[in-house]
DNA sequence: CAAAAGACTTGATCTAGATCAAGCGGAGAC
DNA sequence: GTCTCCGCTTGATCTAGATCAAGTCTTTTG
């Protein structure tokens, strides 16, 4: 792959502590892909061969049953993503479509699991990355258990504003139907519960969202540290 | 503590690995402790001071927000609770409780994290034990998303089936509404799933669930692997 | 440019599950 | 033994959210 990519890997928690050589090694294995939008990449159950790190883009993870689609998360640049599955060297949970074009990187597992015994800072960051993972699907259950689809849209608003600066007005992130798959509700719902939120300050114009007196939709939404401080 | 506590603990896949004289370092700042039933041990928000380790009885961990409460695991004996809060050093996600007296290990935090860095043998355990934990909330995610409550109690049953040794006849290790808030229902909705299961083979007797016919019930509940195997 | 497809909205209806309100029945207290 | 408590069940409603069915608007495509 071209040394070009070199850094901005190198700066991910995962890969900034180890040592140089490791590094190396570990990226000598790799390659780098350019997929189209709406590109299946991986499908649950399958055997998982490499860790995939987003360079551009963004990746949706989601998951089937019986016919029936949910989102369960989406991947922006620059992160990881099934790092437990390489860990584990087991089937893949989710399966990850491309969202747009995007740039990924492929590192063959079985590396990860050979550095990961030479390294101990790396390690050290896989210990640190999984622990977080984790924590957040417990934030998202908690989000999933205890809130109403109007509640789990009040605070995803209130945490997008604070994600893209604070102003009064900002963009969603997201097409909304996928919005709508990743707070487990309906499209046409999503557009009812947008106008539900109107007599807090919430109006909507397209992907534009503006909240007129963050304290008022605060509190209806009651945001919570414990469900929804994106670190920690 | 009492060294007559030392091989159960030894023999969790978490400290299995570990040398001998880390293994001993970490338990001599530990301490045993009895709980009567129903005491809330930790909760959620609290500073991780302690790694938890049951060895009798069984322990809720829920959440609550806005008045409501939600069961998010159970944690049987014997096995470790609330790693990744100490491994990041970060305040409890979950609280916990106690369903029945119970006797847990408590292991200082600061402990772990040290001998985690002098132990790779641990840090692999610990690195193993989270990618697990992971796998498994990811799995409940999907159970709750993807499925409605009569396919989640099918399934619920299905597996419980299997842990016990698989007879036709087998006992709940569940309170009636504790799994009905493990699975996301109310008691009352319960009770009618139970009869909803009825046209497949399924009757209750109290706490003693018998299926006629494991195949039919498989039939309505399509049990996947990706969602309700335990290991893996 | 027009046509067609796809995203979003809106309204009408339907349904899974929650809530409310009694009863039932077993286990412990006296 | 009877009484009382508590977990469970059952029935009657209520409600959040899903589904179905148009319609509008925007974007893509030829």
């Amino acid at each position: 792959m071209p040394e070009a990519h070199y850094p901005e890997i190198r700066a991910l928690n995962l890969f900034a502590e180890m040592a140089e050589a490791n590094f190396l090694a570990l990226l000598r294995g790799a390659y780098v892909q350019n997929f189209p939008p709406q590109i299946e990449l991986i499908g649950e159950g399958e055997p998982s061969d490499f860790l995939h790190v987003v360079l551009s883009g963004s990746i949706d993870l989601f998951s089937r049953w019986n016919d029936r689609e949910t989102s369960l998360a989406t991947v922006r640049p620059v992160s990881t993503f099934i790092l437990a599955a390489t860990i584990k060297n087991a089937p893949y949970l989710m399966s990850a479509r491309t969202l747009e074009k995007s740039r990924i990187v492929l590192i063959p597992s079985k590396d990860v699991r050979a550095i990961f015994d030479a390294d101990s800072n790396f390690a050290r960051a896989i210990v640190t990355e999984l622990a977080q993972c984790y924590r957040s699907v417990i934030k998202a259950q908690k989000d999933l258990k205890l809130r109403t689809t109007l509640e789990r849209l009040a605070n995803y608003l209130l945490r997008q504003q604070k994600h893209t600066g604070g102003g009064a007005t900002f963009e969603l992130d997201f097409e909304k139907r996928r919005l709508a798959s990743v707070l487990s509700m309906t499209p046409e719902n999503l557009s009812r519960a947008f106008k539900g939120l109107k007599p807090y300050g919430v109006t909507v114009d397209g992907t534009t969202i503006a909240i007129a007196d963050r304290a008022d939709l605060e509190h209806f939404a009651k945001p919570n540290p414990l469900i929804d401080d994106v670190s920690s």
